[in-house]
DNA sequence: TATGTTAGTGAATAGTGAATCACTATTCTG
DNA sequence: CAGAATAGTGATTCACTATTCACTAACATA
């Protein structure tokens, strides 16, 4: 049965998406153009209509992935005026994200898309340290309107920040969801807001 | 030119090693039968005289780093007896193990070691959760002793000691050194004593 | 309705890398 | 020193996947 004509753009869309569900199912290793297509539903050869290659597939997950996450932080940015609300919004959201998207933590920590791939491999660095730039912005105004203590340094805290989530995505993945990340992330923030805030 | 014969055990080490700093390198996607015999110097065949298959390769490097990691915590719980200086000491220990062994957080965190090995995905578990209970266990310790806070919980306290090295070591991997681990460590280690210490 | 363009198909190709095997060189031992 | 055991070699097989290509069906438009 023929798979029906789909104009381009919203085939590239199809195959992103699913490539993306691929990799949050099984890592970037197990991700084929045979297994997207099918996917799809067309066939391998028909995906070439739509991306040069395999390599282009990764690049627009990439590009995705980085418009997902830092949309988050200019959207909380809006919702919130002060630094320590602003963070805890932001903690949750991403965490909630990585629930509903497994692929995050595959596509930005393994290896599997930059092996060979110097290019990509500085994309991602760009991605995460843009990333955490935003966050550092936040702390630093934080420390300016006297929420968050002088003597914390911001890159050290925002690291940190990325630290109550890395690792429980991390958990998640390998325990097959048999670890609670929402609720690590509410447990957590109490403890980063001593490690980070005034004493009032 | 042939290779010097050499006895079973000691090429076993050699391949183990040279795997170990080939993902080190590259990860673990990049490692090829291919690739560790010319490090250890034989032809790619002569491998198959030391291990059955690429998988027990794996297996082996994997086991490696589950006893370095836990000797890790063991030799900390000899070295000083309370809760907080233990945790600094094998905080630490682990960032500059690290530092000396890139392969890690690549075999850890990359999927290429499990994508069709569920049960390699479920030791690569064992491994996080084993060490994380080492973690939590100091912690109740430190509880019970005073020195931390009730209202910590043990649980969320590892994954957010494990949120100090993990990031740091992901950040070190994706720069290309260019982020400073054990200044990131030593930077954090007064925040995370604010967060679960009791106020003194 | 005819025609050009776009998207889908299936077969063929080619590269890669793990694994096997028959053979050879080396080392150890009686 | 003979010969058994062990380790190394190179050619080859095998499976897997990305990619290409000639061809076909569907759609748009003139």
């Amino acid at each position: 049965m023929r798979a029906q004509k789909i104009e381009t753009e919203a085939r590239q869309e199809q195959i992103i998406e699913a490539a993306l569900e691929l990799i949050g199912a099984d890592g970037v290793n197990a991700l084929s153009i045979a297994g997207i297509a099918e996917r799809v539903g067309i066939v391998p050869s028909a995906l070439y209509r739509h991306f040069k290659s395999k390599d282009d597939v990764l690049d627009a997950v990439l590009e995705l992935i980085r418009t997902r996450l830092l949309a988050n932080v200019t959207q909380v940015r809006e919702e919130t005026p002060d630094a320590l609300p602003r963070l805890k919004s932001l903690l949750m959201r991403q965490v909630r994200m990585l629930s509903e998207n497994r692929a995050i933590p595959h596509v930005v920590f393994s290896d599997g898309i930059y092996t060979g791939h110097p290019e990509r491999k500085a994309k991602v660095a760009t991605i995460i340290t843009s990333y955490l730039c935003k966050i550092q912005k936040i702390v630093e105004e934080g420390i300016q309107d006297g929420s968050i203590r002088r003597d914390v340094v911001p890159t050290t805290a925002s690291v940190m920040f990325l630290g109550m989530i890395l690792p429980a995505a991390i958990l998640r993945n390998v325990s097959e969801g048999g670890f609670d990340v929402i609720a690590h992330a509410q447990n957590a923030w109490p403890a980063f807001v001593r490690c980070i805030a005034t004493n009032t």
